[in-house]
DNA sequence: CAATAATATGACAACGTTGTCAATGTTTTT
DNA sequence: AAAAACATTGACAACGTTGTCATATTATTG
């Protein structure tokens, strides 16, 4: 299918000894023919296929970074758990930063897969509103299974977190301990969960008859700064509420070290809550009250089914939820009477 | 250099067919050869050239996980630092978990390197003290850059923190703080940085003219549980101390904790320092005073280093510093006059 | 018992690249 | 002007595996 140093020296016209010198800069071939041999090489759209260079070479052209599972926390999570997955299956994983929509990103991506070094993709919010990336695997055929949230009609193999029920049992819990003014956090408006966690909070008001108040609702961006911010926004605007309901658990930190910034106690007057379980959550004082949902059974569950769909056992359902729960810790408490 | 299947077919006294058959459980093979065959691949020490297979089946057995830097944050910054550096060099990255004298751990590595797919290793503390580990690299003559402590006479291209002067200078900024009783949180023992920033705070102590009080000495391992009991013990044993020293960030996260549920407020009762400035340290509250010396950027030098070995341009010095910064914050004040 | 099917083995090509070496053309040196 | 050095190009083997197909052996069927 894909085009082979052979064909580049068809259209250029010489041999494939000096397809492989332009490649790989060597001297001795004259500009010329250097030149006609690089415009074969775009026009066909000709990449090196690595592992035959790796085969001749005698070379993995990898190197293994090995980390201990504390040295440094966080990390080591996600990494455990994909790890695990290698150790059992013959793939190995390449975990590769992406930014939506930025060119260094996708250039990085096209030369992965052109290089047959990838033979199929997990996606996670929020890469998988990135339609050109997500257009550009359909068109190349490459497998992939996005992590996202619900889509009533999905096309492509998914796991979705329960962000609509989830809120909505955060929500109601929080209404349970008496607030009434319930602040919201929307996070980041290009991750597609942000509003199915809006509407769960609008629709446990709704079922409790508390009146929705759009003031109570302030966007941020899903981060340690954003719920920051957004928090002390809020309190300039609304002194009465008593509970902020952030858009995830690094939002609701910010939130908290706000807060505690203006003297102003955890829970005791405000209670504040997330949604993510990080581990950092338990850590911190107070607790973090949040929704379980944690990213890195998200993937492995996500790499299973790719690894199922690379070995011919497509998942028996498109889409696969995992359920949320809630986890009540000490930054919630009963609202103070006044 | 090491066995292929032809050797193993030789020794077998059968054709490579019929070995590529019995690597690959593949049926019509009579018993009596297939572990025939079995017993020269166990002989002859043969593992499969990953290159070869994926060249002739068109397959690169890689998957690659997209990770949104801020879907999961920590994880992320060693990722995008480790990852920047792919992008610019010819050579994938795949961070492999490792628990040091681990059975199944070991197992992989010798997979990883007798299948070629490994050219060379970065090796993070505690994995440095594996002797095993680092004897099994070195014998199969397979390039690696620890990331360890201060070593005199280092063997092994190494990145190193100044372990021993960060702790001097954290200890000496608690004494200007008007500090005379400081706890220190001696650290995971198997890990060498330990001992040395445990030295560095006995010079400092001595620089000082304050007794070394060795009562003031807990051992805990640097995780959030490890310095939540070892605090919990501290204040049993020990009610005057004004100042805690915690083995690394975390477990200086698990003090914080511990203060704060024993209504000891922070830091106008007992300041808290630690070690290694995770960027969470700067998101709890009240912010942890600590140690610059991040993990990322190690892995980076210690990557870039790893790099010009294998091509061929061994670094200058064998052993490469990294100046340790003081950051102080909210967690450290000036002693509570009694 | 012949005919057929199933099992068991091997010879050899193919995968796409780089390395070696030979062949040719061009410039510089003596 | 001959010799030497250098620049430019290509033919072909090699890397280690799997896939295809042919062949030999054994078991099953009619």
């Amino acid at each position: 299918m894909a085009a082979t140093i052979k064909d580049v020296a068809r259209t250029a016209g010489c041999s494939i000894k000096t397809v492989s010198r332009v490649i790989n800069n060597e001297p001795y071939v004259k500009e010329e023919l250097r030149t006609r041999v690089q415009t074969a090489i775009r026009a066909l759209g000709y990449a090196p296929n690595i592992s035959a260079r790796r085969l001749v070479q005698n070379k993995s052209y990898m190197i293994c970074i090995l980390l201990y599972p504390g040295f440094h926390q966080e990390a080591s999570q996600i990494l455990s758990t994909v790890m695990d997955i290698t150790h059992e299956e013959d793939y190995d994983i390449l975990i590769q930063p992406y930014f939506p929509s930025n060119k260094r990103s996708r250039n990085k991506l096209v030369e992965l897969i052109a290089e047959h070094r990838i033979d199929g993709f997990v996606i996670t919010p929020p890469c998988d509103s990135d339609s050109f990336l997500i257009d550009m695997l359909v068109t190349y055929k490459v497998p992939l299974v996005q992590i996202n949230p619900f889509d009533p009609t999905p096309l492509i193999p998914s796991i979705s977190g329960e962000d609509r029920v989830g809120a909505f049992q955060m929500a109601e819990y929080l209404i349970a301990l008496g607030h009434k003014s319930i602040a919201f956090l929307m996070g980041s408006r290009n991750m597609r969960s942000s509003f199915d966690r809006l509407e769960g909070y609008k629709a446990a008001l709704q079922a409790h008859q508390l009146p929705f108040e759009p003031g109570l609702v302030e966007n941020s961006e899903n981060t340690f700064d954003g719920g920051y911010t957004a928090c002390k926004l809020l309190l300039q605007r609304n002194a009465r509420l008593t509970a902020i309901f952030a858009g995830n658990d690094e939002a609701a930190y910010g939130v908290i070290y706000a807060l505690q910034e203006m003297g102003i106690p955890v829970p005791q007057q405000v209670s504040v809550c997330g949604f993510e379980d990080l581990a950092q959550s338990k850590k911190i004082w107070p607790g973090l009250t949040t929704i379980h949902q944690p990213a890195d059974d998200m993937i492995a569950q996500a790499t299973h089914m790719l690894i199922g769909i690379l070995k011919g056992n497509p998942p028996r359902e498109q889409q696969i939820f995992l359920p949320s729960q809630l986890v009540p810790r000490g930054s919630t408490g009963p609202v103070r009477i006044p």
